[in-house]
RNA sequence: GGGCGCGUAGCUCAAUUGGCAGAGCAGUGGCCUUUUAAGCCAUUGGUUGAAGGUUCGAGUCCUUCCGCGCUCACCA
């Protein structure tokens, strides 16, 4: 025995497992003889049911709900179509069976396999009159035990529930077993996911993907995941975005693509970041960042409706309307609003600094004005609820994106806020590849004042675009958050089955 | 990384000023052939996150550590 039980109630199940054995009852059989799942079954016997018609089915499910009686019992199983009331009556499974059930060496937890015929308990509720049950496989260790009452009104009433995030997130397979809710919100993901898809290959996108370790990591500001490749004795970084592989292709001639994966960023984890997020970037040949915002209200709210039905939702207690159009505000203008500062009236860093800190905001030390700038964002973000594309940012904290025609200080940049998250970012992207290594020497001699490590250069990135790469719009957007708000979710880890967690530890030594 | 809060039975939670560690569900033993939060009777289960300290006495107070939550910071 490798396994030893850590308690009472596994020390009992363990010896129930036993018993089971020594009545010559496999608990983990390889075969299984399911006919109908649960809903089937029901739906099979209310469309004969009128007609006085017969039908027999083989179930399979967990054991979520126990009545055990002298000498008939009731059961409900789930399984992933819903739930279903076995009647066990001794006279139909044998007293060799039956016995096993009331003494519970089949239990909450178990999987079984009932065969038998359908019909209606006293009180209608529709069941498999069992005459055959099988154990698909014994439940070791107990799960939560919820229960749910049933209202006059139709509402349930819970009673229990597995509800400590921590443990919740460790053992998210024991969440998911007893919390439907949470099943749902990860189907909730899988359309969301599917829908994005298909709005873009609607729009004739290519669907691609790229390195995720990369020898150079870029497009994004952040601190990359370092690893290391062995045989080859190569530093790899876990890419922080798709950007500069998605746009080599536009020099490859494709006229949009787009990627959905997995980013990994090396900094702080909070209620809307994890260490690695899902992304969804496009890129599309011959359109700017209006074009993009076009695109991205209808990617967005067509993907609210698939995925919820409507284009409004509610999300924390606010009634979101993703239709477009979505209200257009420069930069400037919310930070304005919502600091009272006018950053254009402050065309330094220290006299924006300054500026803020006499109106009571937060300016870091050592920041730059485009820095700065970003931070006053943090004061408009929360009230952003409903969709905003916010237009225009500074230009040395977007060195992918075109400046502006009319202001050389500017670029061709949105982000869009929902809910109050940020959800994407955008802009037209540089295609002038003297302008783009111009930027990125730029970048570095920024990140060398502020004591930061340079930011590597791709130079191969650099040779694509001096083939000629086409005018393009690009954007990006956080999958994880949008889940969040169709879903209604306040954190970002429950939008993420296995989200980051510390590793479980004990004691300090 | 900083601040604040939390950690008690398998799950969800109590425990007065520092004074016998408890409840419900689950489990165990009974009764029960149409229950559905089934019910009734009896009952088991604890290194109070870990290690130290103060005290006659610590779940409670102090220190350190671990983990989680909120928040701030970090985040071209």
């Amino acid at each position: 025995m490798v396994w030893e039980p850590s308690n009472q109630l596994e020390a009992e199940r363990l010896e129930k497992l036993q018993h089971l054995r020594s009545a010559g009852i496999d608990p983990y059989p390889n075969r299984v003889k399911r006919t109908h799942t649960t809903a089937e079954a029901v739906a099979a016997f209310e469309t004969v049911e009128a007609a006085g018609g017969a039908v027999t089915v083989t179930v399979c499910g967990r054991i979520v709900r126990r009545n055990i009686k002298g000498k008939v019992s009731f059961m409900h199983i789930e399984d992933g179509a819903g739930r279903l009331q076995l009647f066990v009556r001794v006279d139909s499974i044998g007293e060799a069976m039956y016995t096993l059930v009331k003494e519970k060496a089949i239990e909450l937890g178990d999987f079984v396999q009932a065969t038998g015929t359908m019909m209606r308990t006293k009180t209608g509720e529709v069941s498999v009159n069992v005459g055959e049950l099988v154990v698909l496989a014994k439940a070791l260790s107990p799960l939560p035990v919820i229960k749910q009452q049933t209202l006059d009104d139709g509402t349930v009433k819970q009673y229990g529930e597995f509800s400590d995030p921590e443990e919740r997130y460790r053992q998210r397979y024991a969440d998911l077993a007893v919390n439907p809710d949470v099943r749902e919100i990860f189907r909730i993901r899988a359309r969301t996911l599917a829908a994005l898809r298909r709005f873009l290959d609607d729009e004739g996108f290519l669907e691609v993907e790229t390195p995720i370790l990369q020898p150079i990591y870029g497009g994004a500001a952040a601190r990359p995941f370092v690893t290391h490749h062995n045989q080859l004795h190569q530093d790899l970084y876990l890419r922080i975005s798709f950007e500069l592989y998605l746009k080599r292709l536009m020099v490859g001639m494709y006229d949009g693509v787009y990627e959905i994966g997995r980013d990994f960023r090396n900094e702080g984890v909070s209620r809307k970041h994890n260490p690695e997020f899902t992304q969804l970037e496009f890129y599309k040949a011959y359109i700017d960042y209006y074009e993009v915002m076009d695109l991205a209200e209808r990617l967005v709210s067509s993907a609210a409706e698939r995925v919820t039905g409507s284009t409004r939702i509610a999300y924390q207690g606010h009634e979101i309307d993703f239709a477009p159009p979505w209200r257009r505000v420069t930069l400037r203008d919310i930070t304005l609003e919502h600091t009272g500062v006018d950053y254009m009236a402050h065309p330094d860093a220290e006299g924006l600094r300054a500026a803020l800190r006499a109106k009571g905001r937060h300016a870091a030390d050592g920041a730059t004005w485009g820095r700065l700038v970003n931070d006053m964002l943090d004061y408009a973000e929360p009230h952003m609820m409903q969709p905003h594309i916010v237009i225009d940012y500074p230009r040395d904290i977007s060195p992918l994106a075109k400046v502006k025609p009319d202001d050389s200080q500017l670029v061709e940049r949105f982000e869009f806020f929902i809910g109050g998250l940020e959800i994407g970012n955008a802009f037209t992207e540089i295609n002038d590849p003297l302008d783009q290594e111009q930027r990125f020497i730029d970048m570095g001699r920024l990140y060398a004042a502020g004591d930061e490590d340079a930011h590597p250069i791709d130079e191969d990135y650099l040779r694509a675009m001096r083939y000629g790469m086409p005018p393009n719009g690009g954007f990006g957007m956080g999958v994880d958050r949008l889940v969040m708000l169709f879903a209604d979710l306040p954190n970002i880890r429950e939008a993420l089955l296995f989200p980051h967690l510390r590793e479980a530890g004990d004691a300090g030594e």
